[in-house]
DNA sequence: ATGGTTGACTTTCAA
């Protein structure tokens, strides 16, 4: 089972990078954030006329994730547990039934900035409720996949220029621990499972502001969490690199992960 | 060089 995530920076404006890729890659799931579409105007029979079984958590102008499955989906919720005034669409889980069953959360984790102000508050609210769902999927011992965009750089190596982060929502110490706590309750993240030595990158965006993909002035922000379940069935794992080059391109690009499942 | 670009959807915010 090949899973994906991308953050195709709105369904409308990429409905036809995605479906380029979508077309070359072999991926059976894949979690899509900022669909920046309410449910009932994203393209879904676009999508299911080329044999995607289509789930969307969308709303208004911003935010919105999705699951695109060619397995059967079964037991998908849609929201991040914990916070019933919270309105923001930026969580999905699914569990996609192939050789073993594997319980799929794509999420579109807060970018924080301004710091500070109530978007950083935010976003570590968000963190903490996201790892009290981490250890929900880790109680159950299944092989689980958290997957999507975390807004992150874990550590110097994930910027090209990282003193350019410093005073960034997605480098600041606080919300590195705040990540690096979830990935301590027992989580492997699937590109560094691959590559643990690995100097710089691989990255996943590139700001389209200021010739950066040009520059390969990129940063590593979209990230794969497996439960020890999952990462005992990992097979291989990496970064869809050269959808930044294409026409009219989302600033991320895909990264997956092989399960033998 | 304190800029620059893109998307959704409106006269501006979010990233």
């Amino acid at each position: 089972m090949k899973i994906a995530s991308f953050n195709i920076n709105g369904v409308k404006a990429r409905i036809q990078a995605l479906t380029d890729w979508l077309d070359q890659t072999d991926a059976d799931v894949v979690v899509l954030q900022e669909i920046k579409s309410i449910d009932e105007a994203f393209p879904r029979e676009h999508f299911e006329d080329l044999g995607w079984m289509v789930e969307t958590h969308g709303q208004k102008g911003f935010n919105g994730v999705a699951i695109f499955s060619k397995l059967p989906l079964e037991d998908v919720t849609r929201g991040l547990p914990g916070d019933d005034s919270d309105e923001q669409a930026r969580y999905i889980e699914a569990t996609v039934v192939g050789d073993k069953a594997v319980r799929i959360a794509g999420l579109y984790l807060p970018n924080g900035n301004p710091v500070p102000g109530p978007k950083y508050d935010y976003k570590l609210a968000w963190m903490e409720r996201l790892r009290l769902r981490a250890a929900e999927l880790l109680a159950m011992e299944m092989p689980a996949v958290m997957l999507g965009d975390y807004n992150i750089i874990p550590e110097a190596r994930d910027a090209a220029s990282p003193q350019k982060w410093v005073d960034d929502a997605l480098f600041l110490p606080e919300s590195r621990a705040a990540f690096r706590t979830i990935l301590n309750q027992g989580w492997t993240e699937a590109i560094r499972a691959r590559d643990p030595w690995g100097t710089r990158g691989p990255f996943t965006f590139w700001d389209y502001q200021a010739g950066a993909w040009n520059k390969d002035d990129g940063i590593r922000i979209d990230h794969m969490l497996l439960s020890p379940q999952a990462a005992d069935l990992m097979q291989d794992t990496g970064v869809d690199r050269d959808a930044r080059a294409g026409e009219k391109p989302s600033d991320h690009v895909p990264v997956w992960v092989l399960l033998d499942a």
